[in-house]
DNA sequence: CGCCCAACGTA
DNA sequence: CGTACGTTGGGCGC
């Protein structure tokens, strides 16, 4: 049975507020009354994190009085030589000490002694009354307290960042054991401290010094054997080491007002943080506390102990061991699992199985089957009621689809839970979700499907047991991951959406589309003539050689050379994109602007081709890699190559467009796009009755909505009215300002602002729907599309106005683009399911955002016309209809309608 | 070799 | 001073 043990967190007050002091900048944070709070801030902001992500049963900080202790007694220029603390610092720390008591964390000083030596007591306590502590601290000093129970997490930079050092990483970052570690800063001396220490001697000297004689003691008592310099300042600085060894000493048995058994805590006071982030004008803090800690995670120790601890037993399954496993397994526990080998475009290839049942690790060997692990195995993977997680389930789908195998039961990819919770983050690796929400470490297998292997590298050195773990691991983020998609409102998004399009995205990657290399390789060779002629034409203009691709020689001969007139400033000069030069190019006429042009287009296009004629693969065809938890919209993105940014606008691009082929046993290729499903979706959401009626209207949208804007007949609308009205329609959903308009309009900002106000005249239920989201995100934290995806905007109350009008301006786009993105995902499983219920060969093979191609087989045209026009126009029921064009063709240009 | 930047392709 | 992505080459620093 799982067993789990009381877990003291102790955070060293001062050195970590004094940290934040710094590393936030004091002008971003201050209260209309001109208090400072960049310190305060940071160290709530830090607590916040580490109670969320260490879920400790048991919280103390501990304060230094002042600069007086028994180390300054004895050493009286102890600490001598340090700036004073800043007043702005200083009186922050009341204002921390009132946080803690909002919060509820006991925080401790004892006079005459410094905070390390108040923790180490605790610390003391705690390990003898069997706890799990962690030291959050920045002084190096605390890193004489680590052992098995006891990390420190130190501070990488700033507060946000903290590193565990346990004792193989102080190992590792030091040379010596924990142990040790005072022995190394006693040679090394402590320059914040004014200890000075062996000069010449550095923490690599030091360590070897201590490794080779068995510590300080050992060292000293070798001091005259030691040769060089380096011995000859030992010998003299004797004295001083031994004082910073003495000083250096933490306490650990000072009689404190608590004890660690009596640190236990309850969660925050709701009412009593509020009122006072209110004074300290934290707004987004508060709503950080309640987002992040949810009630169950507030310090209650039956939640805590509910978590899982690492206590399954590994074993390795022999051959003829599994079907027995598979068996003996309780249905209704779910069975982690982690697979290692090669995973990569559509394809894998497994080379070990691992499998958790929250009790015990095993690990085999598929190659090494025999027929009744076999069946047992595929009876197992094939049965929906055997409930499976796994995390980034892909790599598995691929494997088994080259095998072959069916898979159904994934009830948990928890991968895709986490990003359904959170989308926004940059990762969503095992390990650092472990380290999240199971608050413990993952220590990295290096070969498996959501950590694909180098090429080159195979799996038969493979860790098993670090498999194991990942499969255990996997097991218990899976029921903590379970919890909190029900806390966000978010399970059935993953049970009936994400998990569902994992499995089409699979197929989707495994068939990929097929490529004609003929056609791309002449298209490469014309693009590459061409750019060739842009460059000679380049170089002859200016009469002189330079690299067309850098910007930065561009810029030499622009405006040094030739001294044109300066565009707009980068970070690293001046801008020399493509409408920048056309300006130049209207200003002057010179040659050499419109033979970089070429060149840039050109040479864009071919670096397109390349890409693709380098993706073939060995049966013809483009696998590209979709991915399900990068965009923080619900967008899909692809890469490997990027199959949604084929050129599309020009002839030349669409030549490309022409390299993707139907292939051998298929009839043709056919695109089916959504028409404007972004303008449906606002009108739909902003039930603005001009907008739905315009799309009732059957006239192009963009026509009528500008007859309404500008008062005129439908058919006296020309092509510049209607051309400024889409630019605006399509903007107001990207959070468009009027200065925005005016320079994509090249019209002056009073005549956009002028627009604006004569749609909004028109479409008061756009405005009203766009104002309300912002607020109601600014008021919950987060946006929602159709579909309840959530998207979680802090900035929305940052002090910084250019990240909260950066974040204004997501959360009007995301309902709008994450509800297209959540339409297009629910028409995708209905077009997938409708060709496999109707017995049809025709297949999926991209998806564009609002368009998808399939391969259409022999005869099926028609009925799979029909098929998807349906499951697509009816993926979700808008005010206005969801139109659908669809086209075919040989190839994906021929096929867009 | 890894990182950032500018530039540019798509929806 | 319009959202969401991925890829490329140049340039810089390790």
């Amino acid at each position: 049975m799982t067993q789990t043990r009381p877990r003291l967190l102790l955070i060293d007050g001062h050195s970590m507020a004094y940290r934040a002091f710094f590393a936030l900048p004091a002008e971003n944070f201050s209260t209309t009354t001109g208090q400072t709070t960049n310190a305060v801030y940071g160290f709530t902001s830090m607590l916040i994190n580490v109670l969320r992500d260490e879920r400790p049963t048991h919280v103390a900080v501990a304060f230094d009085v002042s600069r007086q202790s028994f180390r300054t007694e004895q050493y009286p220029e102890y600490k001598d030589g340090r700036a004073a603390t800043p007043d702005e610092f200083r009186s922050q720390i009341p204002l921390v000490q009132q946080v803690l008591g909002a919060m509820n964390v006991t925080w401790l000083t004892l006079e005459g002694y410094e905070a390390d030596d108040i923790l180490a007591t605790l610390a003391h306590q705690a390990t003898e009354a069997g706890f799990d502590t962690l030291i959050c601290s920045g002084d190096r000093d605390a890193l004489q307290l680590v052992d098995d129970d006891v990390t420190v997490l130190y501070p990488v930079k700033g507060v946000s960042e903290l590193s565990r050092m346990t004792p193989e990483k102080v190992q590792e970052k030091y040379g010596v054991p924990p142990h040790r570690y005072r022995d190394l800063a006693a040679l090394v001396g402590e320059k914040s401290d004014n200890l000075p220490g062996v000069p010449g001697v550095g923490p690599k000297t030091a360590a070897k010094w201590i490794t080779t004689y068995d510590g300080l003691d050992g060292v000293i008592a070798a001091a005259d054997q030691i040769k060089g310099k380096a011995g000859e300042n030992l010998r003299a600085h004797l004295s001083d080491v031994l004082r910073n060894a003495r000083l250096n000493k933490l306490v650990c048995d000072l009689v404190l007002p608590k004890s660690a058994g009596e640190l236990l805590w309850e969660g925050w006071d709701a009412e009593a943080t509020a009122e006072l982030f209110d004074v300290l004008e934290f707004a987004t803090l508060q709503d950080r506390l309640r987002s992040q800690l949810s009630e169950r995670q507030v310090g209650e120790f039956t939640a805590v102990a509910e978590l899982p601890e690492v206590v399954a037993t590994f074993r390795r399954l022999e051959t003829g061991e599994l079907a027995g496993w598979l068996e003996s397994r309780d249905p209704s526990e779910p069975v982690g699992i982690a697979v290692a080998g090669e995973f990569a475009k559509g394809s894998g290839h497994i080379t070990g199985l691992a499998l958790s049942d929250g009790e015990e690790e095993v690990w085999c060997d598929p190659a090494a089957f025999d027929p009744g692990d076999e069946s047992a195995w595929l009876a197992w993977l094939a049965d929906p009621g055997r409930r499976k997680a796994v995390h980034d389930a892909k790599g598995l789908l691929w494997a088994c689809a080259g095998r072959s195998w069916r898979v159904a039961g994934i009830e948990m990819d928890t991968a895709l839970a986490a990003y359904l919770i959170r989308p926004d983050l940059r990762s969503y690796a095992l390990e650092i979700l472990v380290e999240r929400y199971l608050g413990r470490e993952l220590t990295a297998a290096s070969t498996t499907a959501d950590q694909p292997a180098l090429e080159g590298i195979d799996a038969a050195g493979e860790d098993e047991a670090a498999l194991g773990r990942r499969a255990g691991a996997v097991r218990d983020l899976a029921g903590v991951l379970a919890g909190e998609l029900a806390s966000h409102d978010v399970a059935g998004l993953l049970a009936d959406m994400e998990l569902p399009v994992l499995y089409v995205l699979a197929d989707m990657e495994t068939t990929g589309i097929g490529a004609d290399t003929t056609h791309l390789s002449s298209l490469e060779a014309e693009f590459a003539g061409r750019a060739k002629e842009a460059v000679a034409a380049a170089h002859a203009a200016v009469d002189q050689q330079f690299n067309l691709r850098s910007p930065k020689q561009l810029q030499e001969i622009l405006f040094e050379k030739l001294g044109m007139p300066k565009t707009k400033r980068t970070k690293t000069g001046y801008t020399t994109d493509a409408e920048a030069l056309a300006g130049l190019f209207a200003k002057t006429g010179h040659p050499v602007l419109e033979a970089i042009l070429r060149h840039r287009d050109v040479e864009k296009l071919k670096q397109t081709v390349d890409g693709l004629l380098a993706a073939v693969a060995d049966d013809g065809r483009i696998h590209t890699t979709f991915h399900q938890t990068v965009a923080a919209t619900g967008r899909l993105s692809s890469s490997d190559p990027n199959l949604q940014n084929i050129p599309v606008r020009t002839g030349a691009g669409r030549e490309i467009r022409r390299g993707f082929v139907v292939t051998e046993g298929f009839d043709a290729l056919m695109t089916c796009d959504y028409s404007q499903i972004e303008m449906r979706i606002m009108a739909h959401l902003s039930a603005d009755e001009g907008l739905i009626s315009a799309f009732h209207s059957g006239e192009d949208l963009h026509t009528t909505v500008a007859s309404r804007v500008f008062s005129v007949a439908p058919e006296a609308v020309d092509a510049e009215q209607r051309r400024k009205i889409k630019a605006m329609s399509y903007g107001l959903a990207y959070g468009l300002s009027a200065y925005g308009l005016s320079q994509q309009l090249t019209i002056t900002p009073e005549e956009a602002r002028g627009l604006m106000d004569e749609y909004f005249d028109r479409f008061g239920g756009v405005r009203d729907y766009l104002r309300s989201v912002v607020d109601e995100a600014r008021r919950k934290g987060y946006t929602e599309t159709m579909f309840g995806r959530r998207r979680y905007l802090p900035d929305l109350s940052s002090d910084n106005r250019q990240r909260r009008e950066m974040a204004e301006r997501a959360a009007l786009n995301a309902p709008i683009q994450g509800s297209a993105a959540d339409i297009m995902k629910v028409a995708m499983l209905r077009v997938a399911a409708g060709l496999r219920e109707a017995g049809l060969t025709s297949r999926i093979l991209l998806q564009v955002h609002d368009e998808l191609v399939l391969e259409v087989a022999p005869g099926e045209r028609d009925r799979v016309e029909a098929l998807v026009r349906d499951r697509m126009s009816h993926a979700a029921e808008l005010a206005v209809p969801l139109e659908v064009s669809v086209g075919f063709g040989r190839d994906w240009d021929t096929a867009a309608h």
